[in-house]
DNA sequence: AAGGTTGGTCAACCCAGTTGACTACTTTGG
DNA sequence: CCAAAGTAGTCAACTGGGTTGACCAACCTT
């Protein structure tokens, strides 16, 4: 059996490249998984450069241009922060949230077929796994997402 | 819950961060993940640089980078393919397989440690279900195991 | 009000990958 | 048997997504 980062790496491939192959049929614009993060990060809060930067870790001038990409494209847009005039929060557009659900479907998609493959219990062991691992690696402070190849 | 390519991804940069200070400790060169790959694929297998590349899903001209860095450190090295004039073998040294061994008990320690924390049938249940996933995509031939990210 | 900290931007650089072109050798099939 | 197509490896130029460092303006102390 291979070791398990093999496992995790060759996966998350795996379920990346399914991912962008259905994305291009649909026609969409090809985003890479970092602005994926950043939508499924900014639907839940209001964030600016920094806190996106922190979230993905990655250096606050890499997440402007990442956010520079997304306002480019119409996914974000910034608006001044209310107490703060250094500081823009970040927010997404209709555009972005529309993009965000159609992922999120998709994403949807492939968990189904991946509990079809190997059986909704083992993929909810899979999940509960990982997770109890990550919380006892990390406790309550979670890293950024961005894995280092 | 997050989704399951978030889990893995932070997964395994949660492994791979403690495998790299775990290293760094105990004072060895800083080899990149992509040099362990090539070590595990070498050590069941002769290969060439093309072989190799294909393995790790990258061009031919990247992987003869990595195999030109682990021939300078010694830790690999090439002799003439018997019957193709074009190729060349690239061989583990005894550094290179020092090496390996090493880094096979630090993997083994954390896998360890990871079934210590989360159950090892739990740990047991992620491998395979991983592992069935990949047969499920892939079939056969599996692909290369670098991640894109 | 002074001094340190923080959000954001600009610019230069880094590095691991890419594409493309080429040589030398090997394989194929008419 | 030989010509054409294919393959191993190398060189060079480029790309893209990150980094570090310097800076300004606003903010937060004290």
């Amino acid at each position: 059996m291979d070791p398990v980062p093999a496992l995790l790496a060759m996966t998350y491939r795996a379920l990346g490249d399914q991912f962008h192959d259905r994305l291009r049929q649909i026609g969409l614009e090809p985003l890479r998984p970092a602005h994926g993060y950043v939508f499924r990060f900014l639907k839940e809060r209001r964030a600016t450069t920094v806190d996106i930067g922190a979230h993905l870790g990655v250096t606050k001038q890499a997440a402007a241009k990442i956010v520079a990409e997304l306002d480019e494209w119409g996914y974000v847009l910034r608006e001044p922060h209310p107490t703060d005039r250094r500081a823009q929060y970040v927010a997404l557009t209709t555009k972005g949230r529309d993009y965000l659900k159609l992922a999120d479907n998709l994403w949807a998609d492939l968990e189904g077929e991946m509990a079809e493959a190997i059986g909704a219990a083992t993929l909810d062991t899979v999940k509960q796994g990982l997770t109890a691992y990550l919380r006892h690696v990390h406790g309550d402070d979670q890293p950024g997402l961005r894995p280092v190849w």
